[in-house]
DNA sequence: TATCAGCCG
DNA sequence: GGCGGCTGATA
């Protein structure tokens, strides 16, 4: 609505220039003893200091580090005919990512050409062919997750303290302010105390700051762009009086960010680009200002001048749809173009949520860097078919390709995170450009992740939405398909039925308890299940040494030798855990194990009639022996 | 739950 | 500009 209710608007009359910074009225606010002592850093603290920081060519240089490159030479990855990465030495060659390999290589014939690793059926892990076919082998972009992962763990272990939020697989905001604010206490300790003589109490403010020596610290981000090197000097000196304590915040910040990156560099042999300013929308509008490896610092009254000539549509969210609606709209390209739009204006445009922009323009930016935890993640294995699949049979070759990427990914996670569990799994599949079809189901808990877990689970969809029927035509011509985890979470939270389970089973398993893990495995009764679609229950009792499944009615017993007096509370506790996963997974196989071999009988594997909302429950045949072993067995 | 739309590098 | 990947809105 476009009405105006006559209520006080914060915002008017901040819409046209008539001074040099009235668009940017926030640049040096009074920064008091109460800022310095908050124990809590909202987004308008004046000392907060953010960092985006990236890895230059990220690609390209875990292949160089993988392969022992010389960092000095011209290096792509290549993925089929084109171009996933370019190093900064094949840059000045004219290359980039649009390229071809080919047209690559004609404009720098020493070009160390990698392509990526990729797998095809079978394979239990991605490898580095020399020519991987795009109709057998899909990409993998494993090796450089795992690569960045290395890094963020360094992140973590050289800033204690800090906010770090992984934002891509090579980038992650870092919040500095909880370091930055102690190190500010302690070089400058007369910042402790509120003077008796001052003003205001808590809220007087801060004595002026010293002069900072930027040396080491990064490339300063200048006051005054357009001014030329003769002016460095007067600059220099003007800098020193405009000097506030946010900018001695962002030194410090600068100073850590700094001794990371050598950090990184020294052990894993990345180079990193970082930018550092008092929010993350402009420590990663900064970070671009000089690579690679090197950290550019935007203090606050250099954002006007950095902003203003600025594309607007390189910010970040802004690159899209939205972006060009704005510049078709006022005709315009610039940050400063679009300051005189009110926000009146831009909201009756765009919607309310385009104070957003409105603030972004202007430098502001309350988003906090928040360390993603692994809940709500997914994790997605896709494929592009250069050939359409022709058959319903063949469904199963590229699930098993995607799940074993899946697999994998899902146990590395696990190495970290234990206990991730993904709530569903989706098979996804595409017809030419637009035309999807797509079918999910919860993907039961398993302690172990094993590829044909993943890949019956996907078999399954895959039969729900085209069969295996090689005998009737495809109902759509299938040129993508796609396997993904979506809903990631840590178990601790939620599934009660298995809380707490690898925390007493799994993860703190001591070594000299894995004897007697092995020893439950034999206990386990196989027999036979009804259909309750009820979870296995813990039984109540003090030290359990038996559980009541709610699916198959059974009660399941750790063995005699364990459940006597004499053994230890936490071994029965650790002994019925285990059974109890091990009888999950037992139903789980079961329940999987209804799926049909690849191909064989296909005739009599049509896909299921379309889903009622409410299934009646009918009895199912009884799985075959070795339709389980078959899942639990094979690797 | 299924689909779509958008964004990123 | 294709490919692979991720997230959030919507009904």
């Amino acid at each position: 609505m476009s009405t105006f209710t006559g209520l006080a608007n914060p915002w008017k009359g901040k819409g046209k220039a008539n001074g040099l910074e009235s668009d940017f009225d926030d640049l040096t606010p009074a920064i008091t003893y109460r800022h310095l002592h908050a124990q809590h850093f909202g987004p308008k603290d004046p000392l907060r200091a953010i960092a985006l920081c990236d890895s230059d060519a990220f690609y390209a240089t875990c292949e160089q580090v993988r392969l022992k490159v010389d960092p000095a030479v011209p290096l792509v990855v290549r993925q089929w005919d084109s171009l996933i990465a370019v190093n900064y030495p094949a840059r000045k060659f004219g290359i980039s990512r649009m390229d071809r390999w080919d047209d690559a290589l004609k404009k720098c014939p020493e070009l160390k050409i990698v392509h990526v690793a990729t797998y095809k059926e079978g394979d239990d892990e991605p490898g580095y062919w020399e020519k991987p076919d795009t109709r057998t082998h899909k990409v993998s972009l494993d090796h450089y997750r795992r690569e960045s992962a290395k890094i963020y763990n360094m992140f973590k272990e050289g800033l204690p303290g800090t906010e770090i939020e992984k934002a891509s697989i090579d980038e992650a905001f870092i919040d500095f302010t909880r370091p930055v604010r102690e190190k500010l206490l302690e070089r400058f300790p007369y910042l402790a105390k509120v003077p008796d003589d001052a003003p205001d109490g808590l809220d007087s403010t801060l004595p002026p700051p010293p002069p900072i020596s930027w040396d080491g610290l990064g490339t300063l981000i200048p006051l005054h762009p357009a001014r030329d090197n003769d002016d460095a000097e007067v600059e220099l000196l003007e800098d020193d009086l405009l000097t506030t304590w946010s900018d001695v915040a962002l030194s410090i910040a600068a100073e850590m960010m700094g001794r990371v990156r050598a950090d990184i560099h020294a052990k894993l042999g990345y180079t990193l680009s970082a930018g550092l300013a008092r929010n993350k929308f402009l420590a990663k509008l900064s970070a671009s200002y000089r690579k690679p490896n090197d950290q550019s610092i935007l203090r606050n009254l250099a954002i006007p001048g950095y902003l203003r000539p600025m594309p607007f549509q390189k910010i970040r969210f802004l690159g899209g749809k939205l972006g060009k609606a704005l510049a078709e709209e006022y005709d315009v390209k610039t940050v400063g173009d679009l300051l005189s739009i009110t926000l009146e204006e831009m909201q009756r445009k765009f919607g309310e949520e385009s104070i957003w922009v409105y603030e972004i323009l202007r430098g502001i930016d309350r988003t906090d860097v928040k360390e993603k935890s692994a809940t709500t993640k997914s994790m997605a294995a896709s494929k592009n078919l250069t050939q359409p699949v022709a058959k319903a049979s063949e469904g199963s070759h590229w699930i098993r390709i995607l799940a074993a990427e899946l697999a994998l990914r899902l146990n590395e996670a696990r190495d970290q995170t234990p206990g991730l569990w993904p709530k569903s799994i989706v098979l996804g599949l595409r017809q030419g450009w637009q035309i999807y079809r797509s079918k999910q189901a919860p993907f039961p808990f398993s302690r172990t992740v094993t590829i044909d877990l993943i890949a019956a689970a996907g078999d399954k969809l895959w039969k729900e939405l085209i069969g295996f029927d090689d005998s009737r035509p495809l109902p759509m011509k299938i040129t993508h398909v796609g396997l993904s985890f979506t809903g990631i979470a840590s178990n601790e939270s939620g599934q009660q039925n298995i809380e707490g389970f690898f925390k007493d089973s799994d993860v703190s398993v001591k070594a000299e308890d894995r004897g007697t893990k092995r020893k439950l495995h034999s206990i386990v009764e196989e027999k036979h299940a009804s259909e309750e679609i009820t979870e296995c229950q813990p039984s109540r009792s003090a030290i359990a040494t038996h559980f009541d499944c709610g699916r198959c009615g059974r009660r399941i017993h750790i063995s005699d030798d364990l459940a006597g007096i004499g053994i230890e509370d936490y071994i029965k506790q650790q002994a019925l855990a285990a059974l109890r996963t091990e009888h999950e997974d037992f139903h789980l196989a079961l329940d999987l194990s209804k799926l049909p071999e690849d191909g064989v009988n296909a005739a009599k594997f049509r896909p299921d009639p379309p889903q009622k909302k409410f299934k009646k429950p009918k009895s199912k045949p009884e799985p075959k022996p070795d339709g389980i072993a078959k899942f639990l067995v094979k690797k």
